[in-house]
RNA sequence: GUGGUCGUAGCUCAGUUGGUUAGAGCGUCUGAUUGUGGUUCAGAAGGUCGCGGGUUCGAGACCCGUCCUCCACCCCA
């Protein structure tokens, strides 16, 4: 016999676990709603010219790919085979990838039905995702994310909502955490005013180490990457920047002075934090530079959101970006859009013990009998019940009465019915509370009466 | 992809310098109690000691390989 199991970072969920995440998502989706989005979902393979290169390198090694079916090696030469060259030959045998994000699949929608959309157009969508990384504390091959983003309009107001959706989840989630924000513009500025344009990326990585490898580590980095000296001596009073967000904007406004690209970056903060101030947003914002964001299509606002109270990466993340649709063929459509970690928060309120004491209990009445004229009897009182929209369920087969019992009881089903003989002589049930003990015999209308 | 770490019953874990038939608690099932659960008592079932090889008279324990777990790096939700 062999023993069962699952592939490496992937999860089985019970009915009480997945009780706490529908918590989480039901959470999620009111707050989306409440801003105007709307659901759709994407299919979990996309073609994978669809998927390849929009995340780096990296990204694309972290794709899962789909075989394609029947003999995929007959159309194959001896050389292609014997050249055990793995990325050529993926080519030639795969065709599909699973999701690794809901961004670009969402791009690629927004394209495909463009003429079905109306623009600016606000859409949630809450599905699966698969990267085949190594596992570990937070990370996992599939998880769920929970994506908000608009697209089809420039406007800062857009980034203030997802702002405010982020505030209003957390608080009704109970979790403390900080918004970290920044502005790719005012990286890319950086890099212009140093004099290495090209370097951006290698720079705003490097940056994106500031909290765990120090200063010193960083500015290591960026020289091997083949940066000047001179360069990185201009980037110093930029690594070192302090005080309140907008002292920092004030000291970027100098250092900026002469990058067009940057100077708009910094005005586009200054509007999102007055528009925070002004529409009174509780969490904190914190202008952070180090926070870079790896994914290449990013050209605006970036945000990241961390829990206080707990150890672990970051439980919501994204940005604007530019001209993700121009890809697949839609120039000139701005998007922006934010994506909720739901397994890391459903990981951060394991921690914190945050679940509300809700209905975990669905069932409200267990009938219990003590044969088959009992169960027949039952039949159409449940009926009923559930007419009335009350979960009622019976006990489908006459074992013992501490077996039936326990079944309530492991259950948590608060309420029992309990039938015999001498029930049935009067039309009625014995009901118990399975909490106080009490228990009296009531009529069908009594019991409904009971739940209303 | 790199480095470390763990693996014994459904779950949490004991298991001495290598030595008879591998244990406990919880859970499950049965009975005490043929119409009353959550408490108690008695009993039972449940193991290829992750897998493969090696050392040895003898391996759960030691060695090698492999898979898995967890953690860190990379990257990220």
């Amino acid at each position: 016999m062999q023993k069962p199991s699952i592939p490496k970072g992937t999860r089985d969920f019970t009915p009480q676990e997945m009780a706490n995440r529908n918590y989480i998502f039901n959470t999620i989706k009111d707050v989306f709603r409440l801003y105007g989005f709307q659901q759709i979902e994407t299919p979990a393979m996309e073609n994978l010219s669809t998927l390849m290169g929009k995340y780096g390198e990296e990204g694309d090694k972290l794709l899962f790919k789909i075989l394609n079916s029947g003999n995929f090696v007959n159309g194959l030469t001896d050389d292609e085979l014997l050249g055990r060259n793995s990325i050529k030959l993926t080519n030639k045998i795969s065709e599909k990838g699973l999701r690794y994000d809901l961004t670009v699949p969402f791009a690629r929608f927004v394209v495909q039905h463009q003429n079905e959309i109306s623009f600016p157009f606000k859409r949630y969508q809450i599905q699966p995702v698969w990267r085949a990384d190594r596992p570990q504390k937070g990370r996992y091959r599939e998880f769920y994310q929970c994506d908000v983003d608009v697209v089809g309009s420039d406007s800062l107001l857009n980034e203030l909502e997802l702002i405010q959706i982020v505030d209003e989840i957390y608080r009704r989630l109970k979790i403390k955490v900080v918004i970290k924000i920044n502005n790719r513009k005012i990286l890319s500025g950086i890099a212009e005013i140093i004099g290495e344009a090209e370097k951006i990326t290698d720079i705003t990585v490097a940056i994106d180490k500031m909290d765990k490898i120090g200063l010193e580590k960083v500015n290591e980095e960026i020289a091997s990457k083949g940066i000047s000296a001179e360069a990185i001596a201009k980037l110093q009073p930029i690594l070192k920047l302090s005080g309140t967000n907008s002292e920092k904007l004030l000291q970027l406004k100098t250092v900026l002075a002469n990058s067009k690209v940057g100077l708009k970056g910094v005005s586009e903060l200054e509007t999102i934090f007055g528009l925070c101030e002004a529409m009174k947003v509780k969490t904190s914002i914190e202008l952070d530079l180090t926070l870079a964001r790896g994914l290449n299509y990013y050209t605006g606002a970036i945000f990241e959101v961390k829990a206080l109270d707990v150890e672990m990466g970051s439980i919501t993340g994204g940005g604007r970006y530019d001209n993700l649709t121009g890809v697949f063929g839609m120039e000139g459509v701005s998007g922006v859009g934010i994506s909720f970690g739901a397994d890391r928060i459903y990981d951060v309120l394991n921690q914190l013990d945050l679940y509300p004491e809700t209905s975990v209990e669905q069932t409200k009445i267990l009938f219990v009998s003590f044969g088959e004229k009992e169960l027949m009897y039952c039949l159409p009182w449940l009926s009923a019940l559930r007419t009335k929209g009350i979960n009622a369920e019976i006990y489908p087969e006459p074992a013992k009465m501490k077996k039936q019992m326990s079944y309530a009881d492991n259950k948590k089903i608060p309420f029992v019915a309990i039938v015999g003989e001498t029930e049935m002589n009067e039309g009625k049930v014995m009901l118990k509370n399975m909490k106080t003990g009490e228990q009296a015999l009531v009529s069908q209308e009594e019991l409904i009466e009971k739940f209303h």
